[in-house]
DNA sequence: TTGTACGCGTTATCAA
DNA sequence: TTGATAACGCGTACAA
């Protein structure tokens, strides 16, 4: 039914060349000596043939696949679509595909990834996945096998790794709102299994020291997940406590969301009553109401610069910088207000334009 | 330095037995007769060698890669990622790997995937990138490579195809607001060079006949691309109008949005002096302020199907149903209001709950 | 029940 | 400059 498909023999035959001839012709590297007139007769064949070379079988004589798996918790959580969308195209501007792989934060999912993956023979791994244990990683780096870490640590290792300044993020957070007044900050944390989740929490507790603000420790919730409900379970902790906050930090935007979310439950107005600020700057965060003050991380960047520092690896190619650290900008939007003890002092109303 | 892979031959050194052997150990189909000790003896060498059989060579051997392409124009398109993550998701639980392309809405990307895609054998094709150019789409027709159509339209063919009712959902969506006493609804079409887009605009004028809506032509606008900035630019068009409409159904949710930032710059309040309903129910919808009323579209029900209809295809598999059309169900949120007009009468508030 | 032989489609190496 | 050969790792028809 499916005819069968052109080979490199066909084309030789029709040529009237060797099959080896047939691929000097068309892969004719630096070394390779070939008579134009018979380059062209092949290069004629191939195209009337409508010949294409199976990479397959290339593959299993290269010993590569020219193939980079990518694994992520999950891709409905909109920070990660323009991660991926970058890690794509630097992968496709330099000859690699992408197997994308959503682990659904489950580790049995990334265990079974990890094998489908590896015996699909993928060069590298990128692995956004930010759960995972630190063992399966050992693992890897044990075997030698080429990844590079996305938006996740590297536990005092050298494993290639891009990440956000974390600390320094939520720090301009922190001041944004000690300047507005804010005493009593509060945050939600993510989950302290995850490098980001505990580097964005350690960068609040040392922000909260640097601006003399409230310490008290009850200030910081952990919430579940990096998602809106763990968000929002979060928030009504934090928001019950007899001594409310004023302002709350969270350690992304969809937990962002969700404390918003809490607020609007507890009748509470936001940023009037309280201030609100997420991390990430998803596409969302400017599309909600009130607009939400974030920091932003540049997400095509990252995806892209861990695809090109994977492929270079490949290449074999001398890795100055093992970790890539981008830099995360506070985006003042109007969900933060000066602190309703100030409310008419001097300092400027925070909503802030739109920022493209 | 990368420690050589281990092959069938070590696993087969390693347990006394020969190669086939150990492939017949390990693959072992219902018509294998293999004595359960020599068996036991395979996997337990093969485990012990931490054995990781080649796909590429099985690939090569079997003429099929357990691989899917999918080709998407853009995954940072909110719509998209749960579409992408029903299809990977069913993918997997046949077997199959999804590697995925960003078109970009491209043509040349798209060709240049295409060649990719097949160079590298995938099995079959996921196509949700909407315009397409039909003469592609008919040569992978005319060659029988197997391909499933995802929420773009068949023309006339008998392509495999996963699509939602258009027409149906324009239809609730006029329906609804003609029921809040609207006479002139604007319709902010999709490309008219997409199926979905010609659907939707061909739905509304239906619909608008059927309800007996004022006709203009002028209240059809088409958006140059199913995206934000398009959908303001149309709508600043309709909202020029000498007779401004009191409604506005978008093609999609991005063209609504783009909308509403329109009436913002108008002055127009939305509900209160222009309804606006969306197409699709992307995550966002709910999110922003109003809430937006949208058809929805089950996005990861989409993905979901059309994986599984082309893994049916390329198991050879009866096809009782080439074309799955999904129900588009109106989900009525904060954004479409009562005619200014009938304010106040009998029909009760219209921006209801939160749907789940 | 297990071993032998071959081919899947390429490309690197060597010989001519 | 081109042809011949072998090998990448696996699965399967056939022989033993």
């Amino acid at each position: 039914m499916a005819p069968a498909r052109r080979t490199i023999h066909d084309v030789a035959r029709a040529a009237h060349v060797h099959p080896s001839t047939v691929s000097r012709a068309l892969n004719g590297g630096p070394g390779v000596t070939l008579r134009p007139e018979t380059r062209a007769r092949v290069l004629a064949a191939a195209s009337r043939l409508a010949y294409r070379p199976s990479g397959v079988a290339r593959s299993l004589r290269l010993r590569r696949t020219l193939t980079l798996g990518m694994l992520v918790p999950d891709i409905a959580n909109p920070f990660f679509p323009r991660v991926i969308k970058g890690a794509e195209e630097a992968a496709r501007e330099r000859g690699y595909s992408l197997v994308l792989c959503d682990t659904a934060d489950l580790p049995e999912r990334e265990a079974e990834y990890l094998r489908v993956l590896r015996e699909r023979e993928v060069d590298g791994l990128l692995i956004a996945s930010s759960r995972m244990a630190d063992a399966t990683i050992a693992a890897l780096r044990a075997e030698g096998f080429p990844f590079v870490l996305v938006n996740r640590g590297a536990r005092g290792s050298d494993d290639l790794a891009v990440l956000v300044d974390n600390e320094a993020g939520i720090a301009e957070a922190v001041a944004h709102l000690a300047s507005l007044g804010h005493q009593r900050v509060a945050h939600l944390a993510g989950p302290q299994t995850t490098t980001t989740g505990l580097e964005r929490a350690a960068g609040f507790r040392a922000a909260v020291r640097a601006h003399g603000l409230d310490p008290d420790p009850a200030l910081v919730v952990e919430a579940g997940a990096f998602d809106e409900g763990a968000g929002l379970r979060a928030a009504r902790a934090v928001l019950a406590l007899e001594r409310r906050p004023t302002a709350i930090v969270a350690a992304n935007d969809l937990i962002a969301i969700g404390a918003l979310r809490a607020a609007r439950e507890a009748g509470l107005r936001v940023p009037h009553d309280l201030s609100l600020v997420g991390f990430n700057d998803i596409p969302d965060a400017e599309l909600i109401e009130p607009p939400l003050t974030t920091v932003r991380v540049p997400q095509e960047e990252m995806g892209a610069r861990a695809a090109a520092l994977l492929v270079a690896r490949l290449a074999g190619e001398a890795i100055a910088v093992p970790r890539i650290v981008l830099a995360a900008r506070l985006v003042v939007r109007g969900s933060t207000a000066r602190h309703p003890a100030e409310r008419g002092a001097t300092v400027p109303p925070a909503r802030a334009r739109r920022i493209a």
